[in-house]
DNA sequence: AGGACTATCCCCAGAACTGGGGATTTGGGG
DNA sequence: CCCCAAATCCCCAGTTCTGGGGATAGTCCT
């Protein structure tokens, strides 16, 4: 088995040197570098300097945050994993994140065993995350309509979803732009909104389509 | 510790059989029903009757998908948690069960002390996923831009997502309705759109903004 | 049978948008 | 020093959308 190869962004150095013995003493790691800033960790691995196979990143820090460094980092290598370990535990950070590019999140209360199963995890395709973390992550999905549209009306929603005018929703649905008309009327009345990309946005960003 | 009430759907008997065998051998669950398909478990708690604490949840089932008997159950029952156990591995299911409001994903590969940690974990505020699903989620985060906009057009394209008019627009950046118009005709062309509900759909589905 | 809702269609007038011009200023990069 | 990209502003003509009417037919519920 081949070994795995970490580096950490840490600025607190306690913490930093707490982590950096956990990974140390761990047989099929080997710990490529401890940095206190992500801008040291970002210089650490121009394009031409292979990086690690993981990176444990925390989020506050001092100049970049840790979700700055993580898309800087992937931008110039796009197959690194970063495992983000952190405080915080809230929506902002842990969506900012993921879209950074982050595999998993961890709190900081995790346990060392649990964390080098996390780690453990992650090289092996998984998105290790604390369970309030995943749970957010899955709440995030769901789904609740509170409006009344009709099936028809749904259908024309997701039309002007897709980028579709009047005309060509109506040619798409095989009805009049008339038709067309009398229901976005009706949708817009419904959702309040008075344009199409304001309905379309509310219905993207409520997931309704 | 109460005890937490568990019903499972599965429409295979011998694996709805081993199911039941390895909760009932278990220690502070208790087994409140094993149905074989959706509508049965789904007449078996109309709003009147107390629902479990979780549901494990098949997909693939004769008639109703286990998916939509998860919309429908936490239709009648908000606060019920349905963890789902199949062996679909693929973006559709695991995002449309999500969205139908699933807590957790399990494959089931997963072994029965894994099963059980899961149950656990779901009961205790978390979301527990097979290693693969959870990648596929956290990936679903993702964000690559291959377009071009240059900062200022991005927060004309942000202000469109908001619903906002090109005179709303104008009024918030501080300019006028020309460059609002100039900096959109450039953003169409690098989008490749003609419309304004088209950018505002390109860009949420892509999770620009 | 009547009422409510849905889906379908039409007209109209004003507002908003789209795409085509062109113009100026500013700040970098070669 | 010159060129170019970016941001700002303007005009115009044609198209599309928005909101206000109104109409008919079918379904479902009472």
């Amino acid at each position: 088995m081949t070994l795995l190869r970490i580096s950490l962004v840490e600025d607190d150095e306690e913490i930093r040197n707490g982590l950096e013995a956990i990974l140390r003493q761990e047989d099929g790691l080997i710990l490529l570098g401890a940095f206190p800033t992500g801008e040291d960790a970002i210089a650490a691995f121009p394009s031409q300097v292979p990086p690690p196979d993981l990176f444990l990143m925390d989020i506050t820090l001092p100049g970049a945050s840790g979700i700055e460094t993580t898309r800087e980092l992937r931008r110039v290598h796009p197959d690194l994993d970063v495992l983000m370990l952190t405080v915080r535990d809230d929506d902002q950070a842990v969506f900012d994140s993921l879209c950074a590019g982050a595999v998993g999140y961890l709190l900081k209360t995790t346990p060392p065993r649990r964390l080098l199963q996390a780690i453990r995890e992650a090289r092996d395709g998984g998105s290790p995350m604390s369970p309030s973390i995943a749970r957010r992550v899955t709440a995030s999905f769901r789904v609740e309509r509170d409006h009344t549209l009709t099936p028809r009306e749904q259908e024309i929603l997701a039309a002007l979803c897709n980028g579709k005018s009047y005309a060509e929703a109506a040619r798409d649905l095989f009805i009049s732009e008339s038709t067309v008309h009398s229901h976005i009327k009706n949708i817009y009345r419904k959702l309040e909104v008075h344009s199409k990309n304001e309905a379309v946005a509310k219905a993207l960003r409520n997931r309704w389509v």
